[in-house]
DNA sequence: TGAAATAATAAACTAAAGTTAATGACATGG
DNA sequence: CCATGTCATTAACTTTAGTTTATTATTTCA
C-alpha cells in the first residue's frame, strides 16, 4: 500500500515503547526491528543474523545531521526510535522537505540503489536511533532473494508515486489548497491529528513547499472559517468536506 | 546513467529512421526494438520471442490519447516512433508535463509496478507507434529474470531521483531559474538546442510548470541580456556561464 | 519562578507569477 | 496565394506568495 509512503510524522510511533528500551547495542533487537520493515520480514534466520551482524546502530540528538546531500552512501537505514526529516536544500537557503520519517520507516533506499550518493540531507528532529544496513549487504541480499527485489520494486515504485504527488501539489495547487491536502492525508479520515512537540508552522511549511508566515496565514484563514481548531499538540478537523472542497477544487 | 530519463524532447530521434520503416507488424520488428530498451536487452531469444508474441502494436495520430490518469494499466509501454507527453491535469485545467518519451523510451512502469493503475495521462505530440508489454508478461518475466529485475530497480530509483528533481525545482527555483536548468539539461554540454515542431513555448511552459505567457516573458529576458538565441526550430546558447549562475544562484 | 529562547501572529510592503485581452508573425492547407 | 488557425509577443492588471519587522504567546530550563 501506498499509505506507508505518507507523512504520518504527526501521528504516534508506530513502534512498542519497548523497542526504544534498555541494552541498546543487542544484535537481535536490531533484528527485531529489522523484520518490522517490509524489506526484511521474509529473510530466513541465517539471512537476518547475517545482516544484523554487519549492521551499525547509531544515535542523534535533535538538530543533529545523519548525513548530508552528495556524500557517498553508506547504507539503509532503519529508524529504531524518533523522528527525523529528508531535506533539499537551496543555494538560498530555502528548505523542502521530502519526507518524514519515524520509527519503523526506512530511508536512502534511493541513495543505495541508484548513484551510491546521498540524495537528500536528513536531521534528526528528536533524540533519535537508526539502523544501518551496509550499501553491500542490502545489494549482495538483493541478488540472493527475488522476493525482496520485488518489494524493493514496489516500494520504489510507490515512492515514484509519491514524489510525482509533490511534484503536482507544488506545481498544480495553491497553499491553502496544499495545506488542505496535507491536513487530510494527516489525519487519515479521523477528524484530528496530533502534532509532535517538533511538528511546528515551519516545519508544516518545508513539507507544504513555504515558509513559515504564509503557512501561519493559511492556518488562520481556516480557523477563521471554522474549518480547523489550531492547538499546540493537536489539530481538530471541523469541516472535513469543506476543507476537501479547498483541496482539490483550487487552482 | 541518469541522462536517460532527461527529457531528450527537444534533440533528434535516437533510433534509426530505418527501424520506424515499413512492414510495421512484423513480431521480430518488435524484437529490435525492444532489444534497445535496456529491460529486454539481456533476454535471450527464447524469452524474447514469448515477450513478443504477447505485444500489441498500436499507432497515434498528433494529439491523440494514449491512456488516461487512473484506468487500470494494460501493460509497459515501449516508444517504437514519434514523441509522447505524460502529463497530470489539475481540476481547474493546468497541466503538469512529467515527461516527454520519445523513440526508445519505455513509459508507464510506475502505473505496472505499483497499483496497476496508470499514474499520469499519456497523449501523442505528433504521430506515433508503440508497442505494449502486457502486465502480466512483464511480472512474470520479472520473477524469471533477476537480471531484469535489477535493472528495474536501478530505473525507477533514477525515476525517483528525476521526481524529486522536479520537486527541488519547482519548490526552489523561480521561473527563470527553471527554464534556464532546463535549457542547459536539454542542451547537454553543446552550444545549441534542437527544437521539435511541437515544442512549443506553451509545451515548455507545461513541462517547466508555469503558463505560455510566463515562460515567453522568460525567454525574452533572455533574449533581451543576450544569453540565447531564440528561433522556431533551434535555441543557441550565447551566455553557458551566466545561464548557469542564473540556475542555481536564483531565489 | 522568571528570564531567555522559540514559536506564532500581525501588518505593511515587495516581488513574482498568473490572467486577460489584443496584436503581430508565421505556417498550413484549401 | 490568400485565409485560417496556431503560436508568439506585449501590455495592463490581479492575485498569490514572499519579505521584513514588530509584537505577542509559549516553552524551556537555569
Amino acid at each position: 500500500s501506498n499509505k506507508n509512503l505518507m507523512n504520518e510524522f504527526l501521528t504516534q510511533n508506530k513502534l512498542q515503547p519497548s523497542l526504544k528500551s534498555k541494552n541498546p547495542c543487542a544484535k537481535d533487537n536490531m533484528a527485531v526491528i529489522l523484520s518490522k520493515v517490509p524489506y526484511f520480514s521474509e529473510l530466513d534466520t541465517d539471512a537476518m543474523q547475517h545482516v544484523t551482524a554487519a549492521c551499525i546502530r547509531q544515535t542523534y540528538e535533535a538538530g543533529e545531521i545523519v548525513f548530508i546531500e552528495g556524500e557517498p552512501c553508506i547504507g539503509l537505514y532503519v529508524v529504531e526510535s524518533g523522528w527525523l526529516r529528508g531535506v533539499k536544500i537551496s543555494s538560498m537557503g530555502r528548505e523542502q522537505v521530502i519526507r518524514f520519517v519515524g520509527p519503523g520507516d526506512a530511508f536512502n533506499e534511493v541513495g543505495v540503489l541508484s548513484g551510491g550518493v546521498n540524495v537528500v540531507m536528513v536531521e534528526a528532529l528528536e533524540p533519535a536511533s537508526i539502523i544501518i544496513v551496509r550499501r553491500e549487504v542490502l545489494l549482495n541480499l538483493i541478488d540472493r532473494y527475488p522476493s525482496l527485489a520485488k518489494c524493493i520494486i514496489e516500494n520504489l515504485a510507490n515512492r515514484v508515486l509519491y514524489a510525482m504527488s509533490l511534484v503536482t501539489d507544488l506545481s498544480l495547487h495553491s497553499v491553502e489548497s496544499r495545506l488542505a491536502r496535507f491536513l487530510l492525508e494527516q489525519a487519515e479520515e479521523k477528524d484530528f491529528i496530533n502534532r509532535k512537540s517538533w511538528a511546528t508552522q515551519a516545519a508544516i511549511a518545508a513539507r507544504i513547499g513555504t515558509v513559515p508566515v504564509v503557512i501561519n496565514r493559511a492556518f488562520r484563514a481556516f480557523v477563521e472559517d471554522e474549518l480547523i481548531e489550531l492547538e499546540r499538540d493537536q489539530i481538530k478537523i471541523l469541516n472535513q468536506n469543506q476543507l476537501k472542497k479547498i483541496a482539490d477544487s483550487q487552482e
